[in-house]
DNA sequence: AGCACGATTAACT
DNA sequence: GTTAATCGTGCTC
């Protein structure tokens, strides 16, 4: 019995209420034939709107971002610093531009391909940062508009274990460097406290920051 | 058409 | 701790 997978609703909710909602969830791909990709999500970060001069809505509506003001449960996937991608997860309702970055997962499915895309590195490093994971994964431009919603999509949010309140933790947005405040340090960065990262996942790996 | 810079990473001192 | 890499995007001229 496959574990029951996020829906509309679950994202069309205030994104700081999914931000905390996703810590612990899983991530999963099944764009390799036969095979499942699949990290837990352990840390993520909410850009709520317009008026939030960190989020690229900031601009209005532009090709790049115009996912994030599209329905919620699409995927925002953006191109940065000349070799980078993004993962975000929209939020909100339809016509309100916002959206979840997906900063860290703890690899679980298909260690092997991800390994292989991270050659080099030791597993904790494979996913431990947003263009990381999505290295990690396989993602890229092509999946930008990609709704994580329909049941035959190969990339999707499942339910995970619900983290304890105690064992998250909030702080300021990272690379956010020549933003005005408050956008600048509000803290709208969720982490499952790294001290509890290893012993949820069972006893394997570990992902540091 | 030109320009400054980025929701980062990896390498280096 | 500091910095180069690297190019698409959005803004100004």
């Amino acid at each position: 019995m496959p574990n029951r997978r996020w829906g509309r609703a679950d994202f069309e909710r205030p994104t700081l209420e999914v931000c905390r909602a996703l810590m612990g969830q899983r991530l999963v791909s099944l764009t390799e034939p036969g095979r499942r990709l699949a990290g837990r999500i352990v840390e993520a970060e909410a850009y709520i709107g317009q008026e939030d001069l960190g989020c690229h809505a900031r601009s209005g509506r532009t090709p790049r971002n115009q996912v994030m003001w599209g329905p919620p449960g699409h995927a925002y996937v953006y191109f940065t610093y000349g070799k980078h991608w993004m993962l975000n997860l929209v939020t909100e309702a339809d016509g309100f531009p916002a959206a979840v970055l997906l900063r860290a997962l703890q690899p679980e499915e298909g260690l092997e391909s991800m390994g292989k895309r991270r050659a080099g590195r030791p597993p904790s490093q494979w996913a431990d940062g947003p263009a990381k994971l999505c290295q990690a994964l396989g993602l890229d431009g092509n999946w930008n508009g990609h709704d994580l919603c329909r049941a035959e999509s190969r990339l999707f949010v499942e339910f995970g274990p619900v983290i304890p309140e105690a064992d998250v933790t909030w702080g300021p947005r990272v690379g956010l460097n020549s933003v005005p405040e408050p956008w600048k340090s509000i803290p709208w960065r969720s982490r499952i406290v790294p001290a509890r990262q290893a012993e949820q996942e069972g006893g394997h790996g570990h992902a540091r920051r």
